[in-house]
DNA sequence: CATAATATTCGACAGTACGTAGAAAGTCAA
DNA sequence: TTGACTTTCTACGTACTGTCGAATATTATG
């Protein structure tokens, strides 16, 4: 059954150096340039220079803060992990449905079971109070 | 609550002549290079190569089928449109969770209501049917 | 303070994706 | 053959990301 594996790609929502990045730092939440770079180069070959501009150029999408510390720049993360994988879903989720809505449910249920079963009950539970808040819209 | 609309742009799954191109073939089903960016143009300047260009490139990635019809090559979509977003939606939401899987029902609960409300109940029905799946794995 | 060690900023180039389209080449019928 | 139409090729512009070195600025120290 559809096992396509095609159409990969699109769920990237962050580079490779980005996502290492911010991985750095919701663990972390809070270093210096060298710092993320001391902790990525671990895994991967990068000069601190190529560390400091994915940096920048995050911070200046929002997603990473950077304030001045005792003698150095601190970077941390503009956002949580929930508040920006909520945020990005909201979009997401939304461009996906603009093609098609019927079908989304199974991928995202499929999805969810092999992310994080326990979640599964706490949708069933926001379903449940989403239909609630439908009808009491509609009642009204 | 959360009006953000920061981090848009990640829910583009196609680009937007491609969208266009590929509403079109969702809907017409069938359309040669002349038709396709006939339809287009009348909604957006483009030249034809531009379109046959993009068509092209849609027929490489797989996403639409270029066949030799009686003069003038044809093309169509190479997914349905729900074939295409169910698997899309398979690696977008794995990207996600990869990030925090937490809060993102509540996101895509959200969103469903909003575009397809009545999606919801065969949602929940899912579920279900995903526990019982899960619980049957387990206890085997 | 002078200077070495660090930190930060700038500017560049490469690769990929998409929009854009003209030029060139191919096809076919009058 | 010739002209209209189809298809392919090549190429440029923009945007995003990875990648850095060079230059500049800042801090620490003898």
């Amino acid at each position: 059954m559809s096992k396509s594996a095609k159409f990969e790609g699109y769920g990237k929502l962050l580079g490779s150096l980005e996502q290492d990045i911010m991985e750095l730092l919701w663990n972390k939440g809070e270093a210096s340039g060298r710092e993320v770079h001391a902790n990525i180069a671990s895994s991967r070959q990068v000069a601190l220079t190529t560390v400091l501009t994915v940096l920048e150029r995050l911070a200046k999408k929002g997603l990473v803060r950077k304030t001045k510390g005792e003698s150095v720049f601190l970077f941390r993360p503009g956002y949580t992990r929930d508040e920006f994988a909520r945020a990005v879903s909201q979009d997401v989720f939304k461009g996906i449905m603009d093609i098609s809505s019927s079908g989304i449910c199974a991928s995202f249920v499929d999805a969810l079971a092999d992310a994080d079963p326990d979640e599964l009950e706490r949708l069933s539970a926001l379903i449940d109070s989403k239909k609630r808040e439908l009808q009491e819209k509609e009642g009204k």
